[in-house]
DNA sequence: TTTCGTTATATTTGTAAAAACATAACGACA
DNA sequence: TGTCGTTATGTTTTTACAAATATAACGAAA
C-alpha cells in the first residue's frame, strides 16, 4: 500500500512537441558520441527512429539543437549546439525540481 | 515562439498506475450521472472501456473507489466511496499546483 | 415469465504506432 | 573509382492498442 506519484513533463511551442524525456534522453547521447548513429546505437534504438526524432526537434525549434555535418572526416557526425545544451539542463531541472514537488505532495494521499 | 510546458501526473501503487487525468475524468462522470454506463456515454466512451478503466481502479486500490449494483431499481448503478471522492480531490489539488509550479518556471526557458 | 436497464466479460475487427528493411547521397581518403 | 562511416529518407512488415460487436447475468417490476 505505498503510494507514488510519476510525472512526465514536456515542452510544447506552437501545439508541437519539442523536448520530452525521450528527446533529451537521445540528444545527451549524441552530445556523449559525437554521431547521431552511435548515439541511436547506445540507447538500443533504430538509427531510423533517432533521426526522426532529432527531425522533430529540428522543426519545432526556432533556434537549432544539433549540427549535422555529411561526408567529413569519419563519415560525419552531430554536435549540440550552446542553445541545445542549455535547453537540455533547463528542463532536467525543472523536471527534477517537479518530481521534488511531487514527492513532497505524497503525504497528502497517504493520510487519506 | 511561445513555450508552454505541459504535464502529466499519476498515481501508482505497486508499479500499477492506480489513478491519472482519464480515470479521474471518468470517475467524476460516474458521480455526476450514478450510473457507469450513463458515464460512458456522457464522455463518448464505450462501455466496455469505461468498465475496464474502473476494474483496474478496483483492482489496484486497497480500499474500493465505487461501488456498483447490478439489478436492482432501474438495472443498477455505480456510486464513488468517501475514499474515491477524497482521493480524487487530492488528486486534482496535486495536479493543480503542478501546473502553477511548471507555469511559473516557463520563464526559465523563455530567457535563453 | 417476459421485458427493462444495468453490470460484466469474451471475441473479433480495425487502426495507428513501432519496428524492420532497403537504399541513396555525401565527402574523405586510399 | 571503390570503399568507409556517416546522415538522410522511403517502403514494408509487424505489433500493440483501441474500437466494435456480441452475449450473459442480475434483480425488479409488470
Amino acid at each position: 500500500m505505498t503510494y507514488k506519484i510519476k510525472s512526465r513533463i514536456w515542452i510544447e511551442v506552437d501545439d508541437n512537441v519539442l523536448l520530452g524525456e525521450g528527446r533529451v534522453h537521445l540528444l545527451k547521447a549524441i552530445e556523449k558520441t559525437g554521431s547521431l548513429s552511435k548515439a541511436a546505437k547506445s540507447l538500443q534504438m533504430s538509427y531510423k527512429k533517432a533521426w526522426t526524432l532529432i527531425d522533430a526537434v529540428n522543426k519545432s525549434a526556432d533556434k537549432p539543437f544539433i549540427i549535422t555535418t555529411i561526408g567529413v572526416k569519419n563519415g560525419g557526425g552531430a554536435q549540440l549546439t550552446e542553445y541545445g545544451k542549455t535547453m537540455i539542463d533547463a528542463f532536467e531541472s525543472i523536471n527534477r525540481d517537479c518530481w521534488k514537488y511531487l514527492d513532497n505532495q505524497i503525504h497528502k494521499i497517504d493520510a487519506l
